[in-house]
DNA sequence: TTAGCTGCAAAAGGTTTGCAAATTA
DNA sequence: TAATTTGCAAACCTTTTGCAGCTAA
């Protein structure tokens, strides 16, 4: 349970955040660790649930406070799906999201994959497109394939 | 102000309704030229405000219920921005939506724009995007040009 | 000591819902 | 008449905020 290099780059975190004149509270680590052990996006009212799993009062209030000093020092990125929460997740994690709106699964792709599209309304647009910041919707495979199916 | 073609189409998409047997009453009719009437995306709240000029107990949620039917009937789109509401507009106007994070302001694009992602994820993953469904976020060419010169 | 954080409760959007009264076909 | 729609108010969900007390440095 105890990972080094996972200890490492939680330090790092914290580190930052006293650099920025922030303190390093209980609450704050246990977001991080959070972050850190989840599956790379995850919404603030369910790193809020397993935090308080262990620290019952901590209040989704400074979750979501700690997640924006996070952000606002490049340690942490959301996306945005169409219906639902935000999801969160630490900026080192970078993809693209697919989310399917039958069944609300997040499919990761690389963060290069809108690249293409990211020069093209560049050239195009002069229009700077932050791939990671919104999700892409539609249907993924085996849902379409339920939907073929049923006519 | 008053326009054959459009009154055409406003009749149209009533004739919907009835078909579906569904009723046709002024809030309905209301919302569906004001939909015609703005300029392709408008959120709900403003649709209402709008409709409430001529009919001040037009209330938010009839105005939701009838986007809710129209867009089931395939008359009506809506496109998630991150923050803030959501935008309807009809479906003949079909566009991809850029938003620039900083102003704020919403740039359309032909909704061919995004042909090649939509083909490249179908045979990457079978998954298929719905191109008009969520706004690509960034920061438009002017904001990103007033960011430049700030340093 | 003192700036910064916290919990709590309340508020702020945006959207949905329950229900009795009004309206359409 | 019978089914649908409406207005209203209340609820919902996610996120933000005000504030007095607590805590890290």
């Amino acid at each position: 349970m105890s990972d080094p290099a996972a200890d490492d780059r939680l330090g790092e975190i914290l580190e930052l955040l006293r650099a920025d004149g922030g303190r390093v509270t209980s609450a704050r680590r246990a977001v991080v660790a959070s972050l850190m052990a989840s599956d790379g996006h995850v919404s603030a009212e369910s790193i809020a649930a397993e935090v308080q799993g262990a620290m019952p009062d901590v209040s989704v209030s400074t979750v979501y406070r700690t997640l924006e000093v996070l952000e606002r020092l490049g340690q942490v990125e959301h996306v945005h799906l169409g219906h639902g929460p935000s999801l969160y997740h630490l900026a080192d994690r970078r993809h693209v999201h697919l989310l399917c709106r039958r069944c609300d699964r997040v499919i990761e792709l690389p963060d290069t994959y809108l690249a293409d599209l990211a020069d093209r309304l560049a050239d195009d647009h002069g229009f700077v497109l932050e791939p990671r910041h919104f999700a892409l919707l539609g249907t993924c495979a085996e849902c379409a394939a339920r939907a073929d199916q049923a006519g």
